[in-house]
DNA sequence: CATATGTCCTGAGAGC
DNA sequence: TGCTCTCAGGACATAT
């Protein structure tokens, strides 16, 4: 589930490993299926360990250690992992383990996942150059209102739908785009080429304004309870909620209505049907 | 080219 | 209680 603002919490957490020299990479092999590493687990190694970290950085949804010798370590969380400098919440799903050299703490950079999914790479300039400007879009605080537009309005996809796909805006995932809809009083199944002026600003300001918010709260940890923030303490944006997993409950907006659930490529989006009509 | 769908994975929760 | 089943969704491969 990490999204923009969760990711954006582990960047934070993770910061003051920079000026650290990695002095052991250790994938840790105690699950059935070990974490996917690009590239080999030794060309990870060999351009990993001895490096020292100049900088951390976020990427959309992933978090990036700049290292001095200009390659750079993506981490991808994708749906339950987590970047860690302080004990990762189980042992059984620790993956990987990057050493800090020296005595004080933190001495260890980790990267835990429950389910896998998530991966790791070390990318060389270019092959990060590929990543920034050819799979991604703009990170979505930092795209402006007519960028954003002019990104999207072509298509003929759902505005939800064409939210959550990365190469025209980084950063936003399925929970923000329900909430950034609603705020903006968008109908998530509206085609974005059918989007007016008045639309695109709206969108836009609720976009800023509900991302910003959530990295505040240092993002929302669901009732599975797996996102933790740097402290291993839960996001508190979860409270904020105005329509995520709420299906039935009364609308925060308006009152008068009820939140719906429906399913757009094979994923639950809510809104409110008076706040956000068709039309 | 644009868009849609299937796949990976684990554990929580539902239903019986 | 304990089993089986479904579902959650980020990113990518493959299909249309």
């Amino acid at each position: 589930m990490p999204e923009l603002p969760e990711v954006e919490t582990m960047r934070r957490g993770v910061a003051p490993a920079a000026g650290r020299t990695i002095s052991r990479v250790e994938f840790v092999r105690t699950q059935a299926r070990p974490i996917d590493v690009t590239p080999s687990r030794e060309g990870f190694r060999r351009r990993v360990a001895g490096r020292r970290i100049e900088q951390v950085d976020r990427i959309g949804k992933r978090v990036a250690l700049v290292l001095d010798n200009a390659h750079t370590v993506v981490f991808e969380p994708r749906m339950t992992g987590l970047v860690l400098l302080a004990d990762p919440p189980t042992q059984e799903h620790l993956r990987l383990v990057l050493t800090l050299a020296g005595s004080r703490s933190p001495r260890r950079l980790l990267f835990w996942d429950r389910r896998g999914l998530g991966c790791v790479h070390v990318y060389s300039p270019e092959e990060l150059r590929r990543l920034t400007e050819e799979k991604l879009g703009p990170d979505a605080l930092a795209v402006d209102a007519a960028a954003l537009r002019l990104r999207l309005e072509k298509s003929r996809r759902a505005i939800k739908t064409a939210l959550l796909d990365q190469a025209a805006v980084a950063g936003i995932g399925n929970l923000y785009a329900s909430e950034i809809l609603h705020l903006a009083r968008i109908h998530p199944e509206r085609p974005c080429c059918d989007l007016t002026g008045p639309h695109w600003r709206r969108l836009h300001t609720a976009l800023r304004h509900v991302l910003t918010e959530a990295i505040r709260y240092e993002g929302s940890t669901l009732s599975d309870g797996t996102y933790r923030n740097a402290l291993n303490k839960a996001g508190g944006y979860q409270n904020e909620h105005r329509v995520y997993d709420k299906a039935g409950g009364d609308c925060p907006t308006c009152g008068r209505a009820k939140i719906v659930r429906i399913v757009q490529a094979q994923r639950s989006t809510f809104f409110c049907p008076r706040c956000q009509a068709r039309r």
